[in-house]
RNA sequence: AGUCCCGUAGCUCAGCUGGUUAGAGCACUACACUGAUAAUGUAGGGGUCGGCGGUUCAAGUCCGCCCGAGACUACCA
C-alpha cells in the first residue's frame, strides 16, 4: 500500500534541491521532457552563449530563470524545447586575459610567443570556469543541454560562419575601407560601434582644451578684411595633441560671424579674431572681458587692467570665409601630398554654435567629420600623413598612441596620459605642453580645464582614440529599412525596448565593422592580390579545398587545407587569381559579436548539415529568446542584422530583455563595492526554488531589481511554507484514511459548496495563470499562484474544512474533500512547475506517490493544465467573498466585546437589499456559522423598519450627464432620505433639479447602502453590514465551557505526544463550573478529544489548568 | 547634450481605457487563536501618490515644465 510521502518533518528546500536533482539526473528527465514532444510541434529557443572566462554571477541565474520559465511552460504545452548550450570562446576579453596571464602586450605577439602557442592559450583559458557555469546551471536547475554545446571556436561553427560572410559578400555587402574609427590602443584593435555601447564605456573626464588662433595669410584675406593688421580664426578643441594634425578650419557657411579686436589674456598683445557672433559672449566671457566703450577705451588698456576690453568690428557669413589661408599652427609636420591644398577655411553643414567658436579645429587623420568634409573640399584637403621608413604614409601617432619619434619635443610620448605604464606617465601631458606652447607664442586664446563625456574602451578602460584604419565593413546600412520593417513583428517584452532603444538604434545604423587586428577569433575568409585587384572570399572548407587545389596547380605549391582554421596556419594559404596572381589572406579576425549572432545557423553547421533546421524553419526563427537590455545593440543586434541581411526574416519573434540585478539598496553590484551576491551561497542557503520565484514575483523581469535575500526568506515562509504545510495537512490524514483516489471523483453537485467554491477559483486562476504565461508576464503568473495558495487555499479552505479530514467515517463527504484538495495541489504543482521546478517535482512526486494516478514519473512530463470553464462559478465566488466577508465582521464584533470564539452566541441579524441575497448567504450558511461559532442567522428586511438607506451617486453614469453639476448632484443624492430612495427603487426614476436643469436619475446612477443601525453592535465593509447578538444562555455558557475544556485537553494529548488516533480516557477535578458543561456536553467532548470516558473525580495525577479567567481545576488524561 | 524608463506607506510592489474612503505583503503595536503551529486571525498606526502648473464636472491615472535615480544614444570641434 503506498502511502505519500511524510519524510519531511519540516521544510527543507537545498535538501528537496538534492533529492530532485539526482532524480533528475538518474532518469534523465530533461531529455525525456525534450524527446516525449514531436519534432514537428517545435518551440524554437536560443541560447545566448555566455563567455565561460568569468564566473557567472547571481544575474546569470535572473536571467536564466526567466528562459527556463518559458521553455518550461512550451514543454508542459506539448511543444518540443530544445536547447543546445553554447559557448562564446573569442574575442578581446580573453586575449586580454592571456596577454595578461603572460605579462605581455600586443607587440609581443609573435615576437616573444608565436601566433600559434599564444592561440592555444586562448582556447584553454577560455574554457577555465566551465565546471563552475556548468556547476551553477545545475543546481539553479536551469535546463540547458550541456553535453552538445555549439562551441565558436570549431570547425565547423567558423565555417558556417564562413558561409554567412560568403552570403553578404554576394550581396555586395561586404567592403573595405580607410575610415577614421574608434580604436584601442590599448588592445591594438578598432572597436564596432556596439562595442563602444557597452555600459559604461562613456565616461566623464576632465581634459586640457584649447582655443587656438590661427594666423591668417593677409593675401587670402577677403577684400572687406584686408588692410586691418593681424587677423586670427579662434578654434577650440578638446584634445590639443590633434593639433599637429590640423590641416583645415571648417566654418559653417551660414553662420554669422564677426571681426572682433582685443588683447590676448595671456601675452596681452593686441589681436583680431574671428570668431561665431553668437558665442562671442560665451569666449568674452565677463569674467575676465569686457565691452570696450570706444576706440580710445580700448586702445588705452593696460596689461595690469583687471578686465580686458574688446569691440566687434565686423559681422560677415561664414561663406565669406571659406578659402582663407592660414600659417601653420604648430609645424612639426607637412603632408606628404598636395601640402598646397592644405591650411585653409572650408565650409561643413556639420557645424554648430552650441559650443566653441563656431570654427572648427579639422584634423581628418583623428576624425570622422573632418576625414569627411576634407575629402569633400575642392580641391581635396590632404590628411597630415607622413612617409615612414618604408615609404608607407602614417598619420604623426602610431598604434600604440605615441607621437611619432621624429616630432622634436614632442616625438616618443603618448597622447594621453592614461597610455602610460603605472607611474610612467610625465606630469605634465602633451596636451598640457602644447598647451603651454601655445600661449608662449600668442597662438592660445584660451586654455581651460573641460569636463565632458568620452568613450573608453570596453576591455582595458583606457580611453578611446580615433584613427584612421582600413578595415572590412558590413554595409548594413544598406539593408536598413529592412531591418526596421522586421523588427515591427517581434514582440518586445517590453514593448519600449524594442520599439525605442532598439528601434532607435536601427534608425542611426552604422555599418558593422567586422575587422579586429588580433589572433584569436574566426579568420576573415577573404583573400587579395598584393595589388588589390582581385579578391575571392572562401565560403566553406570545401571550397577553400578547391581553391588550394587550384592554388597548387597553378603556383607549383603543395599546400592543404589546414585542421584548424585559426591564424597562423590559416595565413600560410596562398591562392591564385583568375589572372593566375598569388592571393594573400586578409590578416584580420572578425568581430566576436558576429559569432554570436550566427549562432541560429552555426549551432547546426548549416549549410554543410541539418539544412531542415533553417530552410524547413525547424529551429529558426527563435520563437523566444531572452538576455539582459545591455544586450540590446549587442547579441539581440547581431541575431536580428544577420538573419535580416542573409535571409530576409526576423531571427527571433519574442524576446524579454530584463533589467539589471541591483543590490538591495539599488546600487550596481561590482568588486569594488564588495557587494556581489555569491549565487551559490544564496542557493545553497535557501534553495533554488525560492531564489527564483523571489526573482521572478518581486518585480517584472525587465524591471531592475534590488536584490535582498530577505526577500527570498519571505518567499520560503509565505508561499513554499504554506504550501508544504497544506500538503503536510493533507498527507497526514490521507495516509491515516488511506486515501489513495481510488473512488470515482465525486460529481461536482454531490460536493460541498465549499469544494465547488475552491475549484472554480483553482479553474480560474488555470486560465489566467496560462494565459500570463503565454504573454510572458512570468510575474503576473507567481504573484496569481501565491494569492491562491495563501489566501484561498490555506487560509480559507484548508481552515474551514479540516475537521472534514480528522473526524467522522469515510464518508463521500471525506473522499470529495480528500479528492479536491489533492487536485488543488496537484494542479498548483503543476502551474508552478516553470518557475519552482524541483519543490513542485517534489511536491507532484509525493503526491502522485499515494495515487499513482499519473503514469509521468515527473511534473515536468506530464501537460499544463486546462481548464475545465464548467467548474468556474462566478456566481459562487461572490457568494464565497459574502460569506468571507461577513466572517471578518463578525470576528471583529467580538474581538470588540472581548468575546472568544469558543464561545458559542445565538444569532446574527443581517440587513438585506434584496431576496437574490438571501439565496446567495443561504447557501454559504452553515460556513459562516461553523466559522465564527454562532447559531443561526436572521434576515432583516426593509419592512422590518429597522434598517435606513443611504444612497450614493455613480459617478461613471452621471458624471458625462450632469457635467459642472456633478458636484451639486452628488450632495443631492447623499441627501436623499428614505422616501426619495425608496420612490426611486420604486418607479425606476427620480427628479433632481440643479440650477433649473432637470436630470431624471434611473436606478444605476445610484448606489444605495446601509446606514450604520442603531442600537446594534454592528460592523460594514463597503455593502454589507452585520450585527451580533452577544447576549448569552446556559446553555451558551456551559458549551463554551465544553469548548474551552476541549481545547484544554487536546493541548495536554500534545504535550504528552499522543498519537492523533489514541483513544484516552479523562480524569476532571470535580467543580461547579464545568458540572453543567459535562452533563449536557460530555458526548461532545468524548468525541473531540478521543475519549471513551470522563470523569469527575479528584483527578489527583493530573496538572492545574486555567479553564476560564478565575478558575483552574486538575485535569489528568492517560490512554484508555 | 539628446532619447527612453522610473519616482505610490519605513521596505518590496499593485493600482485596467481618468470616476470619489489610494490597496497588498513585509516590518511595527496590541489582542486573540492553536489536532497545518518557526503557521494563522482581528484591530491599529503609518500616504500633500517626487514638485509646480494645465486639461476636465472629476487627475495617482492625460498634457507641459522642473527635481531626483537609472539605462541608452553621441567622434559634434
Amino acid at each position: 500500500m503506498s502511502k505519500y510521502n511524510v519524510d519531511l518533518k519540516q521544510l527543507d528546500l537545498p535538501h528537496i534541491d538534492n533529492l530532485i536533482r539526482q532524480f533528475w539526473e538518474e532518469r534523465d528527465i530533461f531529455k525525456k521532457s525534450v524527446d516525449q514532444r514531436p519534432k514537428s510541434n517545435s518551440f524554437v529557443f536560443f541560447e545566448g552563449p555566455p563567455s565561460a572566462n568569468g564566473k557567472p554571477g547571481i544575474h546569470h541565474v535572473m536571467g536564466r530563470t526567466v528562459k527556463d520559465i518559458f521553455c518550461r511552460f512550451h514543454t508542459m504545452q506539448g511543444k518540443r524545447v530544445e536547447r543546445k548550450g553554447g559557448w562564446d570562446t573569442h574575442g578581446l576579453p580573453i586575449e586580454l586575459s592571456v596577454e595578461k596571464e603572460l605579462g605581455i602586450t600586443k607587440e609581443d605577439i609573435g615576437i616573444k610567443i608565436s601566433v600559434d602557442e599564444y592561440n592555444r592559450m586562448c582556447r584553454k583559458t577560455v574554457m577555465q570556469y566551465k565546471d563552475i557555469w556548468d556547476d551553477i546551471t545545475r543546481k539553479m536547475g536551469y535546463w540547458v543541454d550541456l553535453e552538445h554545446p555549439y562551441i565558436t571556436f570549431n570547425n565547423e561553427y567558423i565555417e558556417s560562419v564562413w558561409w554567412l560572410l560568403g552570403q553578404l559578400y554576394k550581396k555586395q555587402l561586404l567592403y573595405k575601407g580607410y575610415t577614421i574609427q574608434p580604436y584601442s590602443p590599448a588592445a591594438g584593435t578598432g572597436l564596432s560601434s556596439h562595442e563602444l555601447n557597452q555600459p559604461g564605456c562613456y565616461k566623464d573626464v576632465t581634459d586640457t582644451t584649447v582655443v587656438a588662433q590661427f594666423l591668417a595669410k593677409p593675401d587670402s584675406l577677403p577684400t572687406f578684411l584686408q588692410g586691418l593688421g593681424d587677423i586670427h580664426l579662434l578654434a577650440w578643441t578638446t584634445t590639443p595633441w590633434t593639433l599637429p594634425s590640423n590641416t583645415a578650419l571648417t566654418v559653417g557657411p551660414k553662420i554669422d560671424y564677426v571681426l572682433v579686436k582685443t588683447y590676448n589674456p595671456y601675452t596681452f598683445k593686441a589681436i583680431q579674431v574671428i570668431l561665431a557672433k553668437s558665442l562671442v559672449g560665451a569666449q568674452f566671457t565677463e569674467k575676465r572681458f569686457r565691452h570696450a566703450e570706444s576706440e580710445e577705451d580700448l586702445l588705452s588698456y593696460q596689461s595690469t587692467d583687471k578686465k580686458i576690453p574688446y569691440s566687434v568690428l565686423q559681422e560677415f557669413k561664414g561663406e565669406a570665409l571659406i578659402g582663407i589661408r592660414y600659417e601653420q599652427l604648430l609645424p612639426y609636420a607637412l603632408p606628404y601630398q598636395h601640402p598646397e591644398n592644405a591650411f585653409r577655411v572650408i565650409g561643413g553643414a556639420f557645424v554648430t554654435t552650441e559650443d566653441g567658436t563656431g570654427i572648427v579645429h579639422t584634423a581628418p587623420t583623428f576624425g570622422a567629420d573632418d576625414a569627411k568634409v576634407a575629402r569633400e573640399a575642392v580641391p581635396e584637403v590632404p590628411p597630415m600623413l607622413v612617409l615612414d621608413e618604408n615609404g608607407n604614409p602614417v598619420p604623426l601617432v602610431d598604434l600604440q598612441g605615441r607621437f611619432r619619434a621624429d616630432l622634436k619635443d614632442i616625438g616618443g610620448k603618448y597622447v594621453k596620459n592614461e597610455y602610460y605604464k603605472a607611474n610612467e606617465a610625465p606630469e605634465r601631458s602633451v596636451d598640457v605642453e602644447i598647451s603651454i606652447k601655445l600661449k608662449e607664442e600668442n597662438k592660445a586664446f584660451n586654455v581651460e580645464k573641460y569636463v565632458h563625456n568620452y568613450p573608453h574602451c570596453w576591455r582595458t578602460d583606457k580611453p578611446v582614440l580615433y584613427y584612421p584604419l582600413d578595415s572590412w565593413f558590413i554595409q548594413s546600412t544598406a539593408m536598413k529599412d529592412k531591418m526596421i520593417e522586421l523588427n515591427k513583428t517581434i514582440n518586445w517584452k517590453p514593448a519600449h525596448t524594442g520599439e525605442k532603444r532598439f528601434g532607435n538604434w536601427l534608425e542611426n545604423l552604422n555599418d558593422w565593422n567586422l575587422s579586429r587586428s588580433r589572433y584569436w577569433g574566426i579568420p576573415l575568409p577573404i583573400w587579395r592580390t598584393e595589388d588589390t585587384t582581385e579578391e575571392l572570399c572562401i565560403e566553406s572548407v570545401a571550397h577553400l579545398k578547391a581553391e588550394v587545389a587550384k592554388a597548387n596547380e597553378k603556383l607549383g605549391l603543395s599546400q592543404s587545407v589546414p585542421e584548424d582554421l585559426h591564424r597562423p596556419y590559416i595565413d600560410d594559404v596562398v591562392l591564385v587569381s583568375d589572372s593566375g596572381v598569388a592571393m594573400y589572406r586578409e590578416k584580420d579576425v572578425i568581430d566576436v559579436w558576429f559569432d554570436s549572432g550566427s549562432m541560429p545557423y552555426a549551432q547546426w553547421h548549416y549549410p554543410m548539415e541539418n539544412r531542415d533546421n533553417i530552410d524547413k524553419g525547424l529551429s529558426f526563427p527563435a520563437d523566444f529568446i531572452a538576455e539582459g537590455v545591455d544586450q540590446t545593440r549587442g547579441w539581440f543586434f547581431t541575431l536580428h542584422a544577420i538573419a535580416s541581411m542573409v535571409f530576409g526574416s526576423v531571427a527571433f519573434k519574442n524576446v524579454i530583455s530584463n533589467g539589471l540585478v541591483l543590490d538591495k539598496e539599488g546600487a550596481k553590484m561590482s568588486k569594488r563595492w564588495n557587494n556581489v551576491v555569491d549565487p551559490f551561497e544564496t542557493i545553497e542557503t535557501y534553495g533554488a526554488d525560492a531564489t527564483r520565484w523571489y526573482m521572478i514575483s518581486n518585480a517584472q523581469p525587465w524591471d531592475n531589481l534590488k536584490f535582498n535575500v530577505d526577500g527570498i526568506d519571505e518567499v520560503r515562509r509565505k508561499f513554499f511554507g504554506t504550501l508544504f504545510n497544506t500538503y503536510s495537512f493533507f498527507a497526514l490524514y490521507a495516509n491515516i484514511d488511506a486515501f489513495a483516489y481510488q473512488e470515482k471523483p465525486v460529481p461536482l453537485a454531490e460536493r460541498q459548496e465549499i469544494d465547488r467554491w475552491i475549484i472554480s477559483l483553482l479553474n480560474t486562476l488555470v486560465k489566467e495563470v496560462e494565459a500570463e504565461y503565454s504573454d510572458y508576464e512570468p510575474t503576473n503568473a507567481s504573484r496569481k499562484i501565491m494569492t491562491f495558495v495563501d489566501e484561498h487555499l490555506s487560509n480559507w479552505y484548508v481552515r474551514l474544512c479540516r475537521r472534514r479530514f480528522w473526524k467522522g467515517e469515510y464518508s463521500q463527504d471525506k473522499v470529495a474533500a480528500y479528492q479536491t484538495l489533492y487536485d488543488c495541489l496537484n494542479t498548483i504543482a503543476k502551474l508552478s512547475a516553470p518557475i519552482a521546478p524541483m519543490f513542485t517535482d517534489w511536491l507532484y512526486q509525493s503526491l502522485n506517490g499515494g495515487t499513482q494516478l499519473e503514469p509521468q514519473e515527473s511534473v515536468h512530463l506530464v501537460d499544463f493544465p486546462k481548464a475545465d470553464p464548467a467548474s468556474i462559478d462566478k456566481a459562487l465566488e461572490q457568494r464565497m467573498d459574502y460569506a468571507q466577508r461577513i466572517s471578518s465582521l463578525v470576528l471583529s464584533i467580538r474581538k470588540k466585546e472581548n468575546l472568544r470564539v469558543r464561545q458559542p452566541l445565538s444569532k446574527i441579524m443581517l440587513p438585506i437589499l434584496d431576496t437574490e441575497f438571501i439565496n446567495q448567504i443561504d447557501s454559504v450558511k452553515e460556513l459562516i456559522l461553523s466559522e465564527v461559532n454562532v447559531k443561526e442567522i436572521e434576515y432583516i428586511t426593509d419592512t422590518d423598519g429597522f434598517i435606513s438607506k443611504k444612497a450614493k451617486a455613480n459617478f461613471k453614469t452621471l458624471g458625462k450627464r450632469l457635467g459642472k453639476h456633478m458636484k451639486e448632484g452628488a450632495r443631492l443624492i447623499q441627501e436623499m432620505d428614505q422616501t426619495a430612495i425608496r420612490s426611486l427603487e420604486k418607479n425606476e426614476q427620480f427628479d433632481i433639479e440643479i440650477e433649473g436643469e432637470k436630470y431624471t436619475l434611473i436606478p444605476e446612477d445610484i448606489e444605495i447602502f446601509f446606514d450604520e443601525v442603531p442600537g446594534w453592535q454592528v460592523a460594514t465593509d463597503r455593502d454589507i453590514v452585520v450585527a451580533l447578538d452577544i447576549s448569552l444562555t446556559d446553555d451558551l455558557i456551559a458549551e463554551g465551557i465544553a469548548r474551552e475544556l476541549v481545547n484544554r485537553i487536546q493541548n495536554i494529548r500534545k504535550i504528552k505526544e499522543f498519537d492523533v488516533t489514541d483513544k484516552i480516557r479523562v480524569h476532571i477535578e470535580a467543580h461547579d463550573i464545568i458540572h453543567d458543561a459535562i452533563g449536557k456536553f460530555s458526548d461532545y467532548i468524548k468525541s473531540e478529544v478521543l475519549a471513551v470516558d470522563i470523569t469527575m473525580d479528584e483527578a489527583e495525577a493530573g496538572e492545574v489548568v486555567e479553564i476560564t479567567d478565575t478558575v483552574s481545576l486538575r485535569v489528568f488524561v492517560e490512554k484508555a
